[in-house]
DNA sequence: AGACACAGGTTTTTT
DNA sequence: ACCTGTGTCT
């Protein structure tokens, strides 16, 4: 195989193949590159292509790498002995625990029609169980407890620390009711799926060694952001066969805040005492003004596995800095940067991106570009699968599929109304928690129901009669002949439950109302897709889908191929790189963020910074203002103290004025001429 | 059940 | 400024 592409660095991560092994992949330094050619290398050395697992956190990652391991690898050597297909594994955490459980859960005590909580899933159950204890005067946020709960779920250590200690101590207390409210709803969350087959390993040493056996070599992405037990499950796979190839960033640690460990990698030779390190400085991204800076600021952190990224481009272009007076004036002056970069320099929106620190800063910069007729593309935001219609659409599936579900139960149970109250709902909750089962299977006794009204009661049997016919139409092959199996199905159950008719009459306005059933059809129109074969039965035609929708969000943007300006947090940019970068709102309060003070966690947000800096292939500009508004009113701000980190020769003042080439000056003539032709 | 008013709280996000 | 959740009134 060919690898004289490759510096020598990547050339000897590619190639050691067995044992331990950690990837220091500094920002831009082609990790990816890396990953797929070790992929690649392995299969041509002969290596089995099932015994390789390639772990990612995101969708994204995973199909990206699927798709250059494909373009590495010749046919015929993803084809078994007997001509069958035989692919490497390149998926997430949680699709990878998926496929595990799909197998074992049943051993576990779930049934094999367990559904998946997403976050407000989740959030719901915790405020279910907040209601019913008594905190006296204190009402804890259900969001804090649940962070909580979820980061006591994942640690090993006895304590969790947290500013908060009665809320830490609250959270502990609840986890084994969250635990046990989801199991009686037939329901994991997404610590589950990771969780569970911790667990089935533990019980289980068949299951265990089946995997061990299968996944011979194994590759862990972004390795930094590992939680404890993601390490445990990948630790535990691997300390047998010792082919555990790891590829990180200690620098690019930003997610401490949910749970990452970046002691996992800090800390491997713990737990492989022989692991190798390779460690990747050239960068073919940037230019080197900016990565100097990167590294000048960088540095600043203590506890660290040294590293300086260094290109062969050349210094490049020097790093504006801007003051603004405030926010709105920023937005302005970046959007005219902006246009003036697209008009003279002929550089493209989609070449620009603007990065910040909070959502909230997106609103003036939005206003701007609006304003100034930019297109532009907002990463991020609300889920097309958190609209209200959408979760109400899928909570309707997942009760059908699990009617133990009591999320998706309380949720619908009185959408469109029929006659089962709040209270009633309540008190139906209050009866299956009494029980230990689900609110479905209070609604379906009859003789639990003594103390409501005969109308009630009516209401509920209905209730009961409506999911239990719908699920039996769901396990009956009839709707096999259409082309589209589960809309069809999906259609007969819309028309008898009228969930268009109670969305148009609860809408005021006409058009959003038909935006709202619009989403639900465009929707219904993508859950049979192509690639399940024709003769799958409906029920698992929506496991399927409903699993789908769980673990990638992600749905294929069509306005992804225009040319649009990209405005997005600095979490999200990792991993992304654009010709021109502006960091917007490099202040004292945001970049640090205020809260990391009181939170210690300055060394993350300097990696914040080191992340955003590090996205910038040609140009790279910053700005901060004086004041910016907040909550209503306007505050002084100050320049980032990263700031000063950076030598003053890689940075020039802007507002000073700017030094604009004859030829250049010429250019813009000719350009304002033919743009008024 | 539904409309409205008021209080409280606003970092970052994927699966 | 603005959104979300909760409480009160009809």
């Amino acid at each position: 195989m060919e690898l004289s592409s490759l510096n020598p660095e990547q050339r000897q991560a590619v190639r050691t193949v067995d044992g331990p092994l950690l990837i220091l992949a500094g920002a831009g330094t082609g990790k990816t590159r890396v990953i797929t050619s070790r992929v690649a290398y392995m299969i041509a050395r002969g290596i089995r292509p099932g015994n390789i697992l390639a772990v990612t956190f995101t969708n994204k990652a995973a199909r990206e790498m699927q798709e250059r391991v494909k373009r590495l690898v010749p046919k015929r050597r993803l084809t078994d002995g007997n001509g069958q297909a035989e692919k490497p594994t390149i998926c997430t955490f949680h699709s990878l625990c998926v496929r595990i459980l799909r197998r074992h859960i049943t051993k576990l005590g779930y049934k094999k029609n367990f559904v998946i909580y997403d976050a407000a899933e989740q959030l719901g159950v915790v405020r279910r169980i907040l209601s019913q204890i008594s905190l006296g005067s204190r009402k804890p946020d259900p969001g804090a407890v649940l962070s909580l709960i979820s980061r006591w779920r994942n640690t090993n250590s006895d304590e969790l620390v947290a500013e908060d200690e009665d809320l830490a101590a609250l959270a502990k207390r609840l986890v084994s009711t969250y635990q046990q409210t989801l199991k009686a709803s037939n329901a994991v969350d997404f610590d589950d799926l990771i969780l569970l087959v911790l667990r089935l390993f533990a019980e289980c040493s068949k299951a265990l060694n089946e995997c061990r056996e299968r996944y011979h070599y194994i590759m862990v992405d972004e390795y930094q952001d590992t939680n404890h037990s993601q390490f445990q499950l990948v630790h535990s796979l691997a300390k047998t066969h010792q082919n555990f190839c790891v590829v990180g960033d200690d620098d690019q640690s930003i997610y401490g805040w949910r749970g990452a460990e970046v002691a996992n990698l800090l800390d491997l030779d713990k737990h492989f005492p022989d692991v190798q390190v390779v460690k990747l400085e050239q960068n073919y991204r940037s230019t080197n003004s900016i990565l100097e800076a990167a590294n000048a600021v960088i540095k600043n952190n203590v506890q660290r596995r040294a590293k300086k990224l260094w290109s062969d481009k050349g210094a490049g272009e020097p790093i504006m800095l801007w003051e603004f007076r405030d926010d709105e004036e920023e937005a302005q002056a970046l959007v005219e940067e902006i246009n003036y970069n697209r008009s003279i320099k002929k550089i493209k929106w989609r070449e620009q991106a603007i990065l910040f620190r909070t959502n909230q800063q997106s609103r003036p910069l939005e206003t701007a570009l609006r304003k100034a007729e930019v297109r532009y593309n907002l990463v991020g935001g609300q889920s097309f699968f958190d609209r209200r219609e959408i979760r109400d659409f899928v909570s309707y599936l997942k009760l059908f599929l699990n009617p133990d579900d009591d999320s998706g139960l309380l949720r619908i149970a009185n959408v469109p109304a029929r006659g089962l109250s709040n209270t009633t709902m309540e008190k139906l909750l209050g009866l299956s928690q009494e029980r230990g089962g689900s609110v479905f299977a209070v609604m379906r006794d009859e003789s639990a129901l003594g103390q409501f009204q005969r109308r009630t009661v009516d209401s509920i049997l209905d209730f009961v009669e409506l999911v239990e016919s719908t699920n039996e139409r769901l396990n009956r092959p009839i709707a096999l002949h259409s082309a589209n199996p589960l809309k069809a199905w999906c259609t007969a159950w819309l028309d008898e439950v009228e969930l268009f008719r109670e969305i148009r009459r609860m809408e005021k306005d006409e058009e959003t109302a038909e935006n709202r059933v619009r989403n639900i059809v465009d929707l219904l129109d993508s859950m049979d897709p192509d690639f399940v074969p024709a003769d799958r039965p409906v029920p698992e035609r929506l496991h399927r889908f409903l699993e789908h929708i769980s673990l990638d969000r992600e749905r294929d943007e069509e306005d992804e191929a225009g040319d649009a300006v990209t405005l997005i947090t600095v979490h999200s940019c990792k991993g992304l790189e654009f010709p021109h970068v502006f960091i917007a709102g490099v202040e004292d309060g945001l970049i640090p963020h205020a809260r990391s003070k009181v939170e210690g966690t300055l060394d993350e947000e300097r990696r914040l910074f080191y992340v955003a800096i590090t996205r910038a292939q040609k140009t790279l500009a910053m700005s901060h203002c004086k004041n910016r508004r907040k909550f209503g009113e306007q505050i002084p701000c100050h320049p980032s103290p990263f700031l000063k980190e950076i030598p003053e020769e890689l940075i020039v003042h802007g507002n000073e004025a700017e030094p604009v080439s004859e030829e250049e000056g010429l250019d813009f003539f000719a350009n304002l001429k033919a743009s008024l032709e």
